[in-house]
DNA sequence: GTGCGCGTTCGGCATCGCCGAACGCTTGGG
DNA sequence: CCCAAGCGTTCGGCGATGCCGAACGCGCAC
């Protein structure tokens, strides 16, 4: 029988303690659920901190569960194995809606794109692949927000950065923006980030159902939009097929 | 500076170890990995196995990231409080769809039954409020499956439990089914459960998104199904829509 | 049958975890 | 303005607990 780590299982009890509440737990509180000194209290979840297990709220001092944490839950996709799974549908998404494609994955608080294939037009056009953008402001990113906790923390709570007189600035507003995207299972951003530009964005998942990465197009509004600013529904439907397709390349909904 | 509690920071690293992979880690792998001695690996990883963080497969030995930590990171909601969200709109979704309805949640690997309303005739029908139902076999099981990771753990690795002819005993069809249930947003089963009834179900959402709760309808076949055995897809509207309704009693997506 | 690698157990030692006491800061009340 | 209370944080010393090497029992392959 082997001895338990009992500083092991004190640190497991902080987390225990943590995960039921939302707000931020005291250290005082801390330690009384545990029996423990405020002192031994205090190196524990201090380790824990410095670990990433456990965030401590600037304001009050108090602790709640950390990102690390999160992090242990969720996957991150290979990018070469992305692109060479997102290749072919990518190639076909751009052709069939004539506009740019990507595919992006969240880091470090931000939307990075995997793979970019051109508008299937003439005109000059950049290479995307390895470059970032914002989360809020960009249908790529809202469909990441709207699958993972570490991309909605990493928002923080102060006013979201403006790109263009259209960007939702407020966070409660971009909230319910991505409940619209879990309840639509799709994402879209007319003129938030760039003007005249708009996205729209589908999830990509791997074959346990979490999402790990977003596809999506961006081009003009007037091709993207209806006459009513409103993105049109026939390329929705398309990201959304093509978001499921590369889904299925990494096993979901797939016979193993 | 508080001093940093070493075991804590190894604990952590195992699980750090731990959470990178799919496969059973053995102990002279993680051992290597951490650097430590055979013997002080084991007595962390059984510590952690002890506080539900780690999973020790039987047939293996090696080790893999726990339920209990998945725990940390899914909310419980509290039954009288989805009760009474979900009272309203589950009182007209059974007078609409003229089907029993229920809310259920997922809770040690089933389905339990939060709230039922009656079917809205004059059949002698039973309560149903704190029973519990298989995961697999039922239309509110499967949403729950769908999008709650500790509830797919909890169907283990072996056959699945055939009530009827037609419930799916094999799980790849299972895995197959639930991927269906994201892309379409609602889950159905049919005679899986009881011969001649059917259930469709919708899930419930926090106002993070998380999935805490299923709706769904349950009743003769010949009521919820076309002529081909598929669910009517009016009915399936209607149970979405309900979902929705309580996900923002709930705060998804409205402005708090 | 033997060797190897697996996870597990055991006992002893020294190091590290834990504690009480104190610190510095903030807030609220008199 | 001052004091008290409560907050999270630091410090040093002691003894309890974490860690280690060695060994165990089991299963598998040659």
């Amino acid at each position: 029988m082997a001895s338990r780590v009992q500083s092991v299982e004190r640190a497991a009890a902080i987390l225990q303690v943590l995960a039921v509440e939302d707000a931020p737990t005291g250290l005082g509180e801390l330690a009384a659920a545990l029996g423990l000194a405020k002192a031994t209290t205090h190196g524990l979840v201090q380790t824990l901190r410095d670990v990433g297990f456990v965030d401590q709220d600037a304001e009050s001092g108090g602790y709640l569960i950390g990102a690390g944490l999160l992090e242990l839950g969720s996957r991150s996709v290979d990018l070469n194995e992305l692109r060479s799974q997102a290749l072919n549908w990518t190639d076909a998404l751009a052709a069939r809606s004539r506009q740019a494609a990507h595919v992006a994955v969240y880091t470090s608080g931000e939307v990075l794109i995997a793979h970019h294939v051109f508008r299937p037009d003439s005109s000059v056009q950049q290479v995307q692949t390895g470059t970032t953008h914002p989360l809020h402001a960009t249908a790529l990113g809202k469909v990441l927000l709207a699958y993972d906790p570490r991309a909605v923390r990493a928002l923080g709570a102060g006013p979201l950065e403006s790109f263009t007189y259209r960007t939702v600035t407020d966070r409660s507003r971009l909230l319910r923006d991505l409940a619209d995207v879990r309840d639509l299972g799709w994402a879209a951003a007319v003129e938030e980030h760039h003007p005249e530009q708009a996205g729209i964005a589908a999830p990509v998942r791997d074959r346990t159902g979490q999402v790990i990465a977003a596809v999506g197009i961006k081009g003009p509004v007037d091709a993207l939009c209806d006459a009513r600013h409103r993105p049109r529904t026939a390329l929705a439907t398309l990201v959304v097929q093509t978001g499921r397709s590369i889904s299925r390349e990494f096993g979901h909904g797939r016979v193993p």
